[in-house]
DNA sequence: CCTACCGATCGGTAGG
DNA sequence: CCTACCGATCGGTAGG
């Protein structure tokens, strides 16, 4: 049985920087939990931002490497979207902590790093916003509908989900996204004849 | 025209808590900006924690107080929602920073401060929760809304609103209420006859 | 992976 | 509000 250090040095990262926020983790923190020296840890990874850094571009890749195959599909705009946020809550419930990062601790990475991340927010919430439209001109959804705002509040309610969901709580993250989408898509149909 | 220096310690720490979060802010941060010395910040405040909280008790007790009245008032559950919706982005266009605060940092707060947040963010949420049973109680949404999700749907939206809400865009904040109640309204409303 | 350590910086205080 | 400083801790490195 390997075991590899430097997994479980992301692994406690990932939970440290998710519970207590990347800056107020120390490096020190990180190795105390593994029974280790500060300085052992270099061994291991280049640096703390590197860390950070491999949690925030994995997350990023999976959201959009789940979602991207859907949203470019021949299927019917309600059913996209549907597919869509089920697809992207079920990968938050798998990985609660890299989406968190995700969502709040990106902002501690290099400039770089952090223009990377954020043309990927961009690509992924165009996903969002395309289906969308592709229901306004299929004439799914109300022709009166705002893409943006619509868009904007599927993925609010995604991005926020990380903050309350429990996986031992009484709802599946299918019924959870089931939900959110049920009542979003009834509010932006068309009206029906 | 009296200078209160305190004024300009909370203004500071307001932007920067906001910018890069309570951990990576410094006193000497706040204090350099003021061209202060780190030391003489002590006069006007009793450490660093106390701004924090100090910042986020009043942006609480500011959503409470505003929107508390309108969920206890009696006016239609569709109006009274749209009412407290309104009135909630309101407050978080005039005090962006102190809302992305009370969002994020108040969990470097100590654990009794930390408790009495947890206190009001649950007697907040409760007000939106009510109203959504309220109005499924009068016929008015569907009876098979599920009075939590639909609650969580709200929340979520104006939560993340802070993170994308831009003064100098297009939208009013009065535009992004109506965008969002209108979208969830319809989305919960019961069919009619 | 440890020992030992680096320079820098942290929140905060004493004493004016 | 400044000077001067406290002990503690930070991310990281050298040399085994």
């Amino acid at each position: 049985m390997a075991i590899d250090r430097k997994e479980q040095i992301y692994s406690t990262a990932r939970t440290m920087f998710s519970e207590r926020g990347y800056p107020a983790t120390t490096v020190r923190d990180i190795a105390r939990e593994l029974n280790m020296q500060a300085g052992s840890l270099y061994a291991h990874i280049g640096s703390k931002e590197d860390v950070l850094w491999e949690i925030v571009e994995r997350a990023a890749l999976q959201f959009i490497g789940v979602v991207a195959p859907i949203a470019s599909s021949q299927t019917p705009p309600a059913d996209k979207l549907r597919a869509m946020v089920r697809a992207h809550v079920l990968v938050v419930a798998d990985n609660l902590d890299d989406a968190t990062i995700f969502l709040h601790e990106w902002k501690f990475l290099g400039e770089e790093r952090r223009a990377w991340v954020n043309e990927r927010r961009n690509l992924y919430e165009g996903f969002y916003r395309r289906v969308i439209d592709e229901g306004i001109d299929s004439g799914d959804f109300a022709a009166h509908t705002d893409a943006k705002m619509a868009a904007l509040l599927v993925l609010s309610s995604m991005n926020w989900l990380p903050q309350w969901y429990n996986p031992a709580g009484p709802l599946s993250p299918e019924e959870i996204a089931d939900s959110f989408t049920q009542t979003i898509l009834k509010g932006i149909q068309a009206p029906q004849y």
